[in-house]
DNA sequence: ATTCTAAATGCAAACTATACGCATTTGCAT
DNA sequence: ATGCAAATGCGTATAGTTTGCATTTAGAAT
């Protein structure tokens, strides 16, 4: 995949090819990826970057704010997908792990009553929403009894 | 602090100092606490407990339901607080880590019409919202130009 | 009250995700 | 083409958390 050539250089960043394949994959996914996920898709395709190199290139592109970097509760892995626009919130099966992104975010009008409420500037959050995707949930209700 | 005698019989577990000790400390806090955080507190009251021990009794304590478990996108920590019925969510200050407890939840409805528009068992969902407090905003936005 | 046993704890060490120092390589301006 | 700052690889350090094992403790049985 080629973007435009001083897509990097408009940042002050050097047009490298590992920057390059790690924004390939971060294009590619629909759902937010940890450090080691890209490493491996990576591999897969016999493109070989270091574990430290794909860490740095994270740290980067969040400063830079190509990608944001959040925290899944359930694996305590640090995950990053590309910033959009129109951010999105994903629901998690809490057993087959299974993910869904969810269109809209629920939380538009509350923020903006929570920043008249408390003064605080208001500048993100995050959301997320687990439960049992349908193929899970009736083994799981089977599971409590 | 005395709870119930049978307390922890109840739940099939035993009574012990160190599970009474931390259950105080998670009962007089307002913000969710890391296990660090939890054993500072205790050593302050010179009650010596192995920081393992603290994550153990944690670890039992979310198995057993009693507490909740999710982790700071800040500071990339596992966080613990009581699992109240009406759960609340956190204001962070993303300069000085000032923390609000927000009253009331905004996603008790969307959840319902996600369970009906998804098929998804919902369970629970994490939400953390970041900003500058007062104090902090000011010389924020300073430091942006 | 004393004894007994499974469960809880302390301690040290392992483990995992992530960060970092330094030598080498690469992108890019000259 | 050349040179230099920036990026990368590699090995190692660090921080948060977990685990194995010996010792202690809670509470049941006597």
């Amino acid at each position: 995949m080629q973007r435009s050539e001083n897509f990097f250089a408009h940042l002050g960043m050097k047009n490298t090819q590992g920057r390059n394949h790690l924004l390939d994959v971060l294009e590619k996914t629909e759902i937010p990826l940890t450090a080691e996920d890209i490493y491996l898709k990576l591999k897969e395709k016999s493109i070989e970057i270091n574990l430290s190199t794909v860490y740095r290139i994270l740290d980067l592109f969040v400063a830079k704010g190509i990608v944001s970097k959040s925290t899944s509760s359930i694996s305590n892995k640090s995950q990053f997908e590309l910033a959009k626009k129109e951010h999105s919130h994903h629901l998690v099966c809490i057993q087959c792990k299974k993910t869904l992104t969810l269109a809209g975010c629920p939380l538009k009008c509350y923020e903006k009553k929570l920043k008249n409420k408390t003064q605080y500037d208001i500048t993100g959050h995050k959301l997320e929403i687990f439960g049992y995707c349908p193929d899970c949930k009736f083994f799981a209700n089977k599971q409590e009894e």
